[in-house]
DNA sequence: CTTTGCACCTGTTGGC
DNA sequence: TGCCAACAGGTGCAAA
């Protein structure tokens, strides 16, 4: 906070939208965007950046100029924009942020791609660490390598106490990466796996394989409770996340284990632990999660 | 096949 | 105050 007054960014410019989206977030950034885009045509796309973790398409411009976007969907944390037959694929990787201005606003430091609609607004993709995606698809993209070998979604019927229950047998990989692995259940990143786990009751260590039954059946509705909350809350904003309209999420005065080592469990006041998994920060309570 | 670790990037933070 | 290592919400890919 304080830091704000002497290295924040330019006065004025306020806030940078920044954003590291679960499906929560992207999911509240397609419910933003979707009532203002759909049924709008794209008047012109400027490009400013290419680089992404690929390079966003030489023929975008040509591709969509012109072209009415007729839906807004999203499979996993890809959201797909729905031209014709076609489809514009945009992926938020780590800190990407798609926002929609009334009037082209100025340019800063690591603006992408702009996307002028019919009506004068502007759609803006930002993204500082490049690790998000821009891809074209002629035709439906569900073939598309990227999405065809995506497990289900959260809350779709398919994923279910039985389907999970069966798809982990033998498995020795920890609990905790095999639901971010996005073949289980997709749209479970770091924040919700480990929050998930906690309401589960079950130790996010635990070998996929040991999950129990009943284990299964809670772990299938804690993920859809945990997500369904998030969403409920605009999302989780740990540092910088913003939506469509530059608002931060709530969820994290919600977490109950998430960055939380130290602090008591909500539910038994021991103090929360922090392991890692993969390279990634893991939090649970040793008491309340076997 | 499963699993692990690296790689891709910039920006912020905390410890010394 | 300054410097540097560690870390940050994702995930494709190579290698074991």
């Amino acid at each position: 906070m304080v830091g704000d007054l002497t290295n924040g960014p330019r006065p004025g410019a306020g806030f940078a939208p920044l954003s590291m989206p679960e499906l929560p977030e992207v999911e509240t950034t397609r419910r933003g965007l979707a009532p203002a885009v759909v049924g709008r045509r794209i008047a012109a796309v400027s490009i400013y950046d290419r680089r992404l973790r690929w390079p966003v398409p030489r023929a975008l411009e040509r591709n969509l100029a012109g072209r009415a976007i007729d839906a807004l969907d999203r499979r996993s944390k890809y959201l797909l924009f729905r031209l014709g037959g076609d489809t514009l694929i945009v992926h938020l990787g780590m800190t990407g942020s798609l926002r929609r201005y009334p009037a082209a606003p100025r340019r800063s430091p690591h603006d992408h791609v702009d996307v002028l609609l019919d009506d004068g607004s502007t759609l803006r993709y930002h993204d500082p660490r490049r690790f998000g995606a821009i891809l074209w698809v002629a035709g439906d993209a569900a073939g598309h390598p990227l999405l065809a070998s995506l497990g289900p979604e959260p809350f779709d019927p398919h994923f279910d106490a039985e389907s999970l229950y069966r798809e982990t047998r033998g498995r020795r990989q920890s609990i905790k990466q095999a639901l971010m692995g996005n073949h289980l259940v997709v749209g479970v990143g770091n924040i919700y796996a480990s929050e998930s786990l906690f309401r589960a009751g079950i130790r996010p260590t635990r070998a996929a394989g040991r999950l129990t039954r009943r284990d299964a059946a809670a772990l299938v509705d804690t993920v859809r409770s945990t997500l369904a909350d998030a969403i409920a809350r605009g999302g989780t904003t740990l540092r910088d996340y913003v939506d469509s309209r530059g608002e931060p999420g709530t969820f994290q005065f919600d977490c109950a284990v998430y960055d939380r080592e130290g602090l008591p469990c909500p539910r038994c006041a021991t103090a929360v632990r922090a392991v890692r998994q993969g390279g990634r920060s893991t939090y649970f309570c040793p008491r309340c999660q076997r």
